[in-house]
DNA sequence: GAGTATCTGTGCAGTATTGGACAATATCGA
DNA sequence: TCGATATTGTCCAATACTGCACAGATACTC
């Protein structure tokens, strides 16, 4: 089961902070709605951070399909990746709305961290992040296309919701062709499958029409499904 | 395409100085084929270093079936993911050979790597992990079976292979249930496959029955069925 | 070196998934 | 507010995949 990280929690405002700090006298650039921030291939080695908006991190096959890897929102940090070293974006990333966005070179990121004594702080980020992914890549590959629906959808009501008492909701349009870019299937399947959680009471739609997660009542369904 | 990360590499070559340095005094372990290091929930806050052998890394689903993660060999670290502040491991590690390890307690190995100043480029390690897990990820979601399967091949050949002018010879039994337990497939699958790619003389067998690839023309032929 | 366990190749029936298509609805933009 | 665009629900035929089963080949054990 996918958990919180209240470590890693507090790492992120850290690191928020500081970043702040080395940003705040440059100016932010906004991104519209469904623009690419870079694309595959792009050498700008920068790491952004989000001050308003959702991005949307993506990876082509070379048949065209695509993979949604990650929603970031506001608060966020990406691209992050180019610490690697490894010079060139291997994926897209793309504004869901329009979006404000402060960046970093990658080293002047790194020479911050260390200077606020943030790295191992940074460390454990990464070990979180690599074992949520070693998570997400279990699913994948033991899971069916229903369970692994319901898992996505837990995981985005904690990193994207706004949590209420027995509910959480999603306040951020996620189509049904973008959840199925997440979980590897087909589109009309994720339409069976949130037609079949909302039938059960799973998930709602609020009255403006956003996703509403009632996460008790889904982890249980997909336990007793397993 | 999966690549070769050279800055990672030396690295990994530094982290294992560092490491060498930390436990030349300690005792070494041996594990035994088939036995594991460690269990998904204990909590032993250890990071490993493989002096010889090879380790599994698995996750198993709650219905029991399981999803082979990594597989490191000697001179390889592993188990750094407590790093992350979690308690508990969330895998089974499993010795897949008479193995010898060495042991540091996280907090320690941290602690060296912060002297050595080498956690820059621990977080570069990390990040080319997460790279690369993105890149699994995007291969689960997107492509099919023998397209994973290759690639998989592929990636193996690099991390475990000796290479050779034009192939890649892996000195070490994987059983097609381990490959399937990869990619996410059932087993007969993975040997119509692997039947397939040796017809074509994409991967041989040496006479002492070690797997063998040929790097560039399995590459060439996932391209030209993608 | 015989016996046992494991691994591989193969076939097949049943099932689940894909990848269209299309109408109905909801959302966006001017 | 209306028309254009995107999203959703649903269906269906074609196909891919699963989950067996079993014989033959290999590898391991004593």
């Amino acid at each position: 089961m996918i958990q919180d990280y209240p470590e890693s929690d507090l790492f992120k405002k850290q690191m928020r902070e500081s970043l702040r700090r080395e940003i705040k006298n440059s100016r932010a650039i906004k991104i519209a709605k469904h623009t690419n921030v870079y694309t595959p291939g792009e050498q700008d080695e920068m790491v952004y951070f989000i001050e308003r908006g959702e991005v949307k991190l993506l990876m082509l096959s070379s048949e065209g399909k695509e993979c949604l890897l990650a929603i970031h929102s506001s608060g966020d940090v990406f691209g992050e990746l180019c610490l690697s070293g490894r010079a060139g974006r291997r994926e897209t990333a793309t504004a869901m709305e329009d979006t404000l966005l402060k960046k970093v070179p990658c080293a002047k990121f790194l020479e911050r961290l260390s200077t606020d004594s943030l790295l191992e702080g940074f460390v454990r980020y990464l070990a979180v992040r690599v074992a949520g992914q070693q998570e997400v890549i279990a699913n994948l590959v033991t899971v069916d296309g229903e369970q692994r629906l319901g898992k996505t959808l837990l995981h985005m009501a904690r990193q994207l919701g706004d949590k209420g008492p027995r509910s959480t909701r999603i306040g951020l349009r996620i189509s049904q062709q973008e959840l199925s870019n997440m979980i590897g299937t087909t589109r009309p399947r994720v339409s069976v499958f949130m037609q079949r959680f909302r039938n059960l009471g799973l998930i709602d739609l609020s009255e403006d029409h956003y996703l509403v997660i009632k996460e008790d009542k889904l982890t249980a369904y997909l336990e007793s499904i397993a």
